[in-house]
DNA sequence: CTTGTGAGCAAGCGATCGCTAACATATCAT
DNA sequence: ATGATATGTTAGCGATCGCTTGCTCACAAG
């Protein structure tokens, strides 16, 4: 094993760092000291990678958003058939996705990140719409279906699902993660589609 | 105007100034330098009320506690009638609590300030603890009434109703709070309730 | 009018923050 | 083998952090 790492992989490293202790300390608060010490370097190692702190956090939002984007690209192509499991992968992929890194949901929803860097802050928010769109749009293939309730706006059916996956995240990162949270999100997704079903009579 | 206050106001003042920083700038975010300049004090002022930092922010978990156990009770004694209402009257009050002091969210599901803070952090688990309780109990009425479609538990149906508000707080949020909270809060409570109730047939 | 106390300020402490400069060496291309 | 480059280090900068010290003075009680 070489002594040093090429500076691509410890890009890497750093940024899968920073997102592990954003995690336990809350976004964009693990000093550029912790960084560093968690992933073997001095901190002043740390701006060989990034010229600046701010810069390390673009990377991370860039990585998340593409583990998102990568996520939902594979949901919406292999589960082609119909709206109905194309909604069951997109929710599944966004599950897997905080379990990947817990860290997600704070980091695109705190403050924190987005307060300084208008940059950071329009990519997430139109990665947060994109899902949106997603996940409206599959509904919508619903209701032309007619497996809506014709009192239930797909828009509306779109901010139940995505509150509930999003609710359902900070309630396992509070309670320590005990639950499983990719199956106890399915269970809810499926009862929650099941309320939005049509009634038979 | 006495020149000096008295200490229990500016206790208050100090707190309520923090509470108002934070929603800016992340939960524990705000330095005792910017919380003192809001109050127009000098930051060494600060420490005259409160002796270290942590205690203020003890103050402000003391103070969000307050106001929202004071909205729970008056939505459980007011709307006496029924558990549909009084579903409803603790969501509206949950909503009218965020309003109220739009960092709640932040404060109540960020780990900055439960991270450092052990009593903080109980705190804030038995609180949110408890209003999970009062919907859950609301929605066994319902059910026990035959008001709930048999196919949902009451559990989950709480689950459906706290991470929808929670959900919408964030959103409203991170969209420049143009929507109205409480107006849309409730129109996607009453339909959410709609998809809760049994069918027809 | 005096006096004790409570509420404030100016100044500065040690620690930590992000970041830079100067120097060192592992690794790669030739 | 050798020079160039990329990946590190040590040391330290200025700024800011929470907090303490020593002092001032407004205000209420006697």
């Amino acid at each position: 094993m070489p002594l040093r790492k090429r500076a691509s992989d410890r890009k890497a490293e750093i940024v899968a760092a920073a997102l592990r202790l954003a995690d336990a300390a809350g976004p964009d608060r693990p000093s550029t000291a912790e960084i560093a010490r968690a992933v073997g370097l001095t901190q002043a190692g740390l701006f060989r990678h990034f010229p600046t702190r701010a810069a390390l956090w673009q990377a991370a939002a860039a990585a998340i958003a593409a583990d998102l984007e990568a996520g939902w690209a594979a949901a919406l192509s292999d589960a082609g058939v119909g709206p109905r499991e194309r909604l069951a992968a997109l929710v599944a992929a966004q599950l897997a996705a905080i379990e990947r890194c817990p860290a997600l949901p704070a980091i695109l929803f705190s403050p924190e990140l987005n307060a300084d860097d208008p940059a950071i802050r329009a990519r997430f928010a139109e990665l947060l719409g994109r899902f949106q769109g997603y996940v409206a749009a599959a509904l919508g293939e619903l209701a032309a279906e007619g497996a809506l309730r014709a009192t239930l706006a797909p828009a509306d059916a779109a901010v139940f699902v995505t509150t509930l996956i999003q609710g359902l995240a900070v309630r396992w990162r509070l309670g320590g993660r005990r639950m499983a949270l990719a199956e106890e999100g399915m269970r809810l997704f499926r009862v929650q589609a099941g309320l939005f079903a049509p009634e038979p009579g």
